[in-house]
DNA sequence: TTGGCAAATGAACGCTTGTTCAGTTATTCA
DNA sequence: TGAATAACTGAACAAGCGTTCATTTGCCAA
């Protein structure tokens, strides 16, 4: 992940890697098939974990809590992965086409996760918004962009930052109805 | 670009690249001194362009409208042009360290654009935020995760996408104040 | 101690890479 | 028309690529 993330899969040989692991390269063949299958394991590990997690958050009913809670765990999962986000958002395009399908469909099913509540929320009157897919994607670009800047030793701990960004998804979707 | 875009910079070759263009090999080298700054000159190329048309929009004081009008430049800039934006974004990592600050730079100097308007808007108490700088980055990924995706195709035409997101924006950062 | 299996080695395979360059072709300008 | 210059070709270079495989090594059970 590490090396894929700094030079991107393409240029990242099974040399490279197997050193960088302590091996020879004919030795990665007893883990995996082949380079693609690798950069495929990689990418849907990363997604399987990511759901797995987000299934065992504590229930919310408050629509308005659940999407803080969404916002808190998006951030605080993906800011300590940089290296996974990096390579799973960026190297779909190196996939095959059955692969690509199989990542794409988990990463629906993350966004539907979100989608969700903002439905709850619309319906309850909490929220509002003019489209509600294109406000679930347009959230989840915002959130995700963060790991393009954030440094460890910046300005900002991650709390901050989480607090920051409920504010402003909060108020980009409340119906301002107390 | 389009090579580039679909398949990643270290997954062309200048080959395929002469191929494309009706050339041989060779002759590329005509043009540009080495692969990597051909990569540098079109990601330059993408941005001096940027800031072009940025800098030639209508001067307007009204900060509530000028983030609107940002909104709408950045958006119909960008979709029409989703394979210099995926390869400015995507390929950085394959810039030598000056290149990267150079694009960096212009860069930073786009996002400043955005946090002027929102600086204005601060002071004026149209625009209220816990984090400026956040805020400017935040909107920024938030916009440019529109070319992940918009398709042509697609429900959506570029100016309801445009609409969408200047209220989602606008509520974000709005103070509330009449 | 020995037999068997799993894991790792490292050389080899054919192929592609970025880049160079002597030689050929096309264009320009007087 | 002819000379000068620009543009292009296509082969060559060393280096690196993903993958395979006969051989060696390490380990555990009998």
């Amino acid at each position: 992940m590490r090396l894929i993330a700094q030079h991107g899969f393409a240029a990242v040989s099974m040399r490279k890697i197997a050193e960088d692991v302590g091996l020879q390269v004919g030795a990665l063949y007893n883990y995996t098939p082949d380079k693609q299958s690798l950069l495929f394991d990689l990418m849907e590990s990363h997604m399987v974990d990511l759901l797995a997690e987000l299934n065992g958050l504590d229930p919310i009913d408050d629509p308005i809590a659940r999407l803080d809670q969404f916002v808190r765990f998006h951030i605080s999962y993906h800011l300590p992965r940089r290296d996974e986000v990096f390579v799973s958002y960026m190297e779909l395009r190196n996939l095959s086409s059955e692969n690509f399908d199989k990542i794409q469909g988990l990463r629906s099913e993350y966004e539907g996760a979100l989608e969700a509540i903002l439905e709850v929320g619309e319906t309850s009157g909490d929220f509002r918004f003019k489209d509600r897919h294109v406000t679930t994607l347009s959230i989840i670009a915002q959130l995700t962009g963060i790991t393009n800047w954030y440094r460890d030793d910046g300005r900002l701990t991650i709390d901050e930052v989480a607090t920051i960004y409920c504010d402003l998804i909060q108020r980009s979707v409340s119906s301002g109805q107390a």
